[in-house]
DNA sequence: CATCCGACACACC
DNA sequence: GGTGTGTCGGATG
């Protein structure tokens, strides 16, 4: 068949919708040179006419034609309303595997709309001449064979960030003219809710772009007119001839429209080119946290919450449950439904008929009563996201009743099904906007009229308070949900009283004693409401966002309590997130009374412990049980605390190392080379520092002329400001000297350092005349067996697993990571305390230890030392180097690069090395492991858990 | 007295 | 511009 054929045939028919549709589809089909439905697929499993149909009464179908994974297609008579063909292939797309594209004809035009999820609907249409066009014929024939080539480009969530970005910019600059952030927040989302409200033809005809347009004409109106505009939408009425709709909600409670220029009517102009209709209503949250905050404020436009990550914890928490339900009340209906098509009398048929009528209804109504609480709601995101997955629920069982044979229930899912609280005036007005917008986009998208007077329904489904403090200090109730969700707040341990106010923390303290510690961070109340609503019945299940530091320190109790009442059911440990610019990483946890296999990190586990670690089936392993070892204790510190600029350049020490002091007494002293992280990962910075030590006084310190005079310049302002009494008083020392720290180096010529916070546990030696900063841990052992047990595999895993994290990045903490380490039987830091070192003929030096140990040791500190050699060498080639004794004696050589390696030796540093993992770092690490395991006992094969679950075990028996 | 934390801060490859 | 490491106030035990 010819293009002309075709359309010469199609353009005389006068044939009605049911008589014509095959036909004409098939003439396509000819004409596409397509194979025909019954042709291409024989079962009509995946390709067919009258998709849906009823069999038994012949009942109207889902869709004419179907296609699966390329299109639904619906005829209407000639002239018809094409727009109801579209509708009813929205509202039935969930059943039709939802289609890419849903294509109308009324045999003389196709429309083709596309409804790729995620992306801005597109629309084709073609008239029958059109099809002469290749071009357009062309379109057509991927709708068949390639629907992807209609994939369009613009994805909401980039139409989004679009519109976020130039929204954001123009309220930017409304603020800039001098405007107060929280009036321009509020008339921008009045403004951004005419757009919308435009685009899904709620405003009729185009009357916001016109008004604008009248704006740029009579300048001197527009405020005028953008005032009655928005006091109609709140009430209802005629604006100018147009009637509007009563909209209600408190956003246009308040209506005063700020100044506009004719540059912001020509911007606002601009936005109505955009499709509002397919925005993410959570831009109107993202819009106006950042809009209303400066210092969110060059945040606008960046990056907002994905859906996907919310859904994380919507999907376990709100909608698989209720899923799993569905499916075993689906199961029930399919059998009743069988049982009634074979039943024998009417009688029986009926009553089977009954039953199954009860199930669905009880199924709607269980939907219908479900609610969903987020008791830190923002602007509502959660909310959206918890309120469609609900929405399109509902709509999957009405549509499987339908099939079944029942009558179409209408949707009765909506708003009322969630509630908020969000302390924030203003995010809580949004919140309601929020999730009315994805109501009446839902519905719409789906084939339903709105109900209206007023559209947006006077449900208190957002309350505006503090969830955690009541006003008067008392706890606050919650409301009794099925589940809560959110993304409550955090704010660090120690940064609440400073943010949030003494009356405030003291509150949190009262209420909240013995349940959460004072130190948690703020986001930890919210887990503990929401294990004590769980509890009592008020709630079946929570799932939360939170820091990914709750997995450790003070934060983890209230973990420990959720799950010693509850359970932790699914979560996501450590996960990025989208927080502008900040390196912020979250868990994910949802926790409660429902009964399915945890699940961690997307895999299946036995049990989900407080620390988000997982036992597998075989080893139950709950690390959080393990306890500080007496045998550890006083070994590992952290460094120096200085709280001042107490540092100072290397050749700045060097000057004063020559000069005299009135006391007769060197600078030698006060002042050693300093070591924090930097100086272990990368390389010594040749920082020193002045150093009065543990209890010198003023007295004594001043005699030491220029570090006094320096320190008194550059520390004693700002440590006189400080709040502690002591740190004020003691300005010229380290705020926390740790006397602790330097009694137990007394008698040692070198110690052992690692960096707090580092991408690897890597540890190095320190000459003693260094002196650790806080941010440097030390070991205060000098023989390499202790070196080489906690360079091994041993103490990496312990470490990792037991450490916290800054970010994304390891930290070892001594009382957790240390001083919980079971070493090898012998080899404790209670073996090694001894001072008696002795140096074997390859260097390696070993403790003094029982003798039965004393293979073992022997064993370790060769292979620590050889790595350590290794590694040395790598770090400081000779050939690269020169040694230059220090001007004064008692400091170790300087390393001092020969000019031409200078920049070679830079890119030398221990973080490098671990990075590259050279096949000897890896040989001499693995000679380590083993001499380590002979130590322990144990095999060198085991698996990384096998490895944690016997040192678990050996803490506990030591303990 | 010592340790821990940061909806981070910032330096430097 | 990403990568990687660090400050310092405040709280706890």
């Amino acid at each position: 068949m010819t293009p002309d054929e075709f359309i010469i045939k199609w353009q005389r028919s006068t044939l009605k919708e049911s008589s014509a549709a095959q036909e004409h589809f098939c003439d396509l089909c000819q004409l596409l040179n397509e194979l025909t439905p019954a042709a291409a697929d024989p079962t009509g499993a995946f390709y067919c006419f009258e998709r849906g149909a009823i069999k038994t009464t012949g009942g109207q179908g889902w869709a004419d034609v179907w296609k699966d994974g390329h299109f639904g297609w619906e005829y209407k008579g000639k002239h018809k309303d094409l727009k109801a063909a579209f509708v009813q292939l929205h509202r039935y797309a969930p059943a039709l595997n939802h289609p890419p594209l849903l294509i109308v004809s009324d045999m003389e035009q196709i429309i083709i709309h596309t409804a790729f999820t995620g992306t801005v609907p597109d629309q084709y249409t073609l008239t029958l001449n059109d099809l002469r066009d290749p071009s357009k014929l062309q379109l057509l024939k991927w709708a068949f064979s390639d629907p992807e080539k209609l994939r369009p480009i613009d994805t909401t969530a980039a139409l989004t960030e679009r519109a976020a970005r130039q929204f954001g910019e123009w309220a930017e600059a409304l603020c800039q003219r001098g405007h107060d952030s929280a009036a321009v927040a509020h008339f921008s989302q009045q403004l951004l809710f005419c757009l919308f409200a435009q685009d899904i033809e709620l405003l009729p005809n185009q009357l916001f772009t016109r008004l604008l347009e009248n704006g740029l004409k009579y300048p001197a109106q527009v405020e005028q007119m953008l005032t009655n505009l928005l006091d109609t939408m709140a009430t209802g009425g005629l604006f100018g001839s147009e009637a509007i709709d009563w909209f209600n909600s408190g956003l246009f409670a308040e209506v005063q429209p700020l100044p506009l220029e004719t540059a912001d009517l020509k911007t606002l102009h601009s936005f109505t080119k955009l499709n509002w209709s397919a925005i993410e209503p959570s831009i109107f949250g993202t819009l106006f946290e950042r809009g209303l905050d400066p210092k969110q404020r060059a945040q606008l436009g960046a990056h907002y919450t994905d859906p996907n990550s919310i859904m994380r914890l919507v999907a376990p928490v709100v909608l698989m449950p209720l899923r799993k339900e569905w499916q075993s009340v689906q199961k029930e209906m399919l059998q009743l439904k069988t049982a009634a098509d074979a039943a024998k009398s009417p009688a029986v048929r009926d009553k089977q008929l009954t039953k199954l009528r009860a199930l669905l209804t009880g199924m709607l109504e269980q939907l219908n009563q479900f609610r969903v609480l987020d008791p830190a709601c923002g602007s509502g995101n959660f909310l959206f996201l918890a309120l469609k997955g609900l929405k399109d629920l509902e709509h999957e069982i009405i549509l499987a009743g339908e099939q079944l044979g029942l009558m179409r229930a209408f949707p009765t899912v909506s708003p009322h099904n969630v509630l908020g609280i969000e302390k924030n005036h203003y995010a809580a007005e949004l919140a309601r906007v929020t999730v009315w917008i994805g109501e009446i986009q839902w519905m719409l998208q789906h084939g339903f009229s709105l109900s209206k007077n007023p559209i947006l329904k006077p449900i208190n489904i957002i309350e505006q308070r503090d969830a955690v403090v009541n006003a008067d200090g008392s706890e606050p109730e919650w409301p009794t949900a099925d589940v809560i969700i959110g993304n409550p707040p955090f704010l660090g341990g120690s940064k609440k009283r400073g943010l949030l106010g003494d009356d405030y923390f003291t509150a949190l303290e009262t209420i909240y004693a013995g349940r959460v510690p004072a130190g948690a961070d703020l986001v930890c109340y919210w887990f503990e409401k929401a294990r004590a609503q769980i509890d009592i019945g008020k709630a079946r299940a929570a799932g939360l966002v939170s820091t990914n530091s709750i997995r450790g320190g003070s934060n983890r109790k209230v973990l420990d309590q959720i799950c010693q009442t509850t359970r932790i059911f699914n979560a996501w440990s450590d996960e990025p997130w989208v927080n502008d610019g900040a390196a912020v990483r979250v868990s994910l946890i949802s926790f409660g009374e429902i009964k399915t296999p945890p699940v961690l990190n997307d895999e299946r586990v036995a049990v989900i412990y407080a620390d988000l670690t997982a036992g597998s089936s075989e080893i139950k392993m709950d690390v959080t049980t393990a306890k500080q070892l007496k045998e550890n204790a006083a070994v590992c510190f952290m460094g120096v605390s200085k709280k001042g600029a107490f540092d100072v350049a290397g050749d700045l020490a060097r000057q004063w190392l020559k000069l005299p002091n009135p006391h007769h007494k060197s600078n030698k002293l006060v002042l050693r080379p300093l070591c924090n992280g930097i100086d272990l990962t990368r390389r010594n910075r040749d920082v020193w520092v002045i150093d009065f030590g543990t209890d010198m006084p003023e007295s004594e310190a001043c005699f030491y002329e220029k570090p006094f005079a320096y320190i008194t310049e550059e520390v004693k302002p700002i440590r006189q400001n400080n709040n502690r009494e002591s740190y004020r008083q003691y300005w010229w020392r380290h705020a926390e000297a740790r006397p602790g720290m330097r009694a137990a180096l007394h008698n040692l010529y070198r110690f052992i350092a690692t960096p707090a916070v580092a991408k690897y546990r890597t540890f190095s030696w320190l000459d003693a005349i260094f002196l650790a900063d806080q941010a440097a841990l030390i070991i205060t052992r000098a023989d390499d067996s202790t070196f080489g047990i906690l360079h091994s595999c041993f103490h990496q895993l312990w470490s990792l697993k037991m450490g916290t994290n800054l970010g994304a990045t390891p930290r070892y903490t001594p009382t957790t990571t240390f001083e919980t380490f079971p070493f090898p039987i012998g080899l404790t830091p209670a073996d090694t305390a001894s001072n008696a070192i002795e140096t074997l003929n390859s260097g390696a030096i070993i403790p003094s230890v029982a003798s039965e140990y004393r293979a073992h040791a022997i064993a370790i500190a060769e292979a620590a030392h050889q790595l350590n050699q290794l590694r040395d060498h790598w770090l400081n080639p000779p050939e690269w180097i020169d040694r230059v004794p220090e001007i004064v004696a008692g400091y170790p050589d300087r390393i001092i690069a020969k000019p031409e390696y200078a920049a070679q030796l830079k890119q030398r540093t221990l973080t490098n090395l671990y990075n590259k993992q050279p096949a000897w770092l890896v040989n001499a690490h693995q000679q380590l492991d083993q001499a380590v395991a002979a130590a322990y006992g144990c095999s060198t094969e085991l698996s990384e858990a096998e490895i944690l679950q016997q040192l678990l075990q050996l803490n506990l028996a030591r303990a």
